[in-house]
DNA sequence: TTTGCATATACGTTTAAGCGTATATCTTAA
DNA sequence: TTAAGATATACGCTTAAACGTATATGCAAA
């Protein structure tokens, strides 16, 4: 028995607003807003060393919003919907949010740059876009 | 000129999750719910000591979350939407969380018993209910 | 004024977060 | 196998959060 009916799992509110709670995981929620991206891309984008991120990642997925599909080499990382319903509408409300960030918007072009760079002549990148989304 | 149009002041989102990443302060804003109350009723609903409560106050204060009303003797603590509206949007979401939660609901009710405390016959309490409320 | 009560802040300690560096794990290619 | 690259975790350190106790502030009644 894993799961009934009304068993309401105490969802840790305390855990989730942690994770929200840290600039640099914002800037990695806004960076995957609409997309799984590569951890290389975030070494890149939020340019610090690769060990932070990897853990930032963790504590999202430890939260409980972001999962991690593995590709090989590369972890591609997506924001996911909490199983809490209520979780789940104030994360819809933190990417609107973030839209309306400067700092936000000018991470998500410097990605752009980055991942979808220099408009390829045959769409094939050094990094890798995920396979079922790439271009 | 303290606030012009356009001036979109860049609110902490950092700060203002880290208020909400905390029990005791869910539980303060949880009481506040929809109406003012005395830091006497916290320290007793909470069970804890004064100091404990009247810091994660502050924090809130200092966050934007609650505003403070001095009556005499007693300070009045409510919730007041922070100016940014994304910021307000999360707060109102995080409203509707805390009434889903069985310990939430349990702290309400103890805060009816010791603040509307035993029907009393003319409605007076030894403890201040804030005199623009009182029933 | 002085006393007493409600609330806020100061202080020192304990606990946890975040960081950088080093290293382990996992996967692909040789 | 071995080697190399991408990612995750371990370790030690620094910094900040939260706490309990003690104390300061502010108001009100005597």
């Amino acid at each position: 028995m894993k799961s009934e009916k009304g068993d309401k799992k105490p969802f840790n509110m305390e855990l989730f607003f942690a994770a929200l709670a840290d600039n640099t995981r914002l800037r990695l929620l806004n960076l995957m807003r609409d997309t799984e991206v590569c951890v290389c891309f975030f070494v890149e984008v939020i340019g610090t060393n690769q060990p932070k991120i990897s853990r930032h990642l963790a504590y999202l997925r430890k939260a409980g919003i972001v999962a991690a599909r593995r590709d090989g080499i590369w972890a591609h990382y997506r924001i996911v919907a909490p199983e809490n319903e209520n979780a789940a509408q104030v994360l819809r409300d933190v990417q609107e949010w973030l839209k309306t960030d400067k700092l936000m918007q000018k991470d998500r072009k410097h990605l752009m740059n980055v991942c979808c760079a220099p408009q390829p002549p045959v769409s094939i990148q050094g990094a890798p876009l995920p396979k079922s989304i790439a271009i």
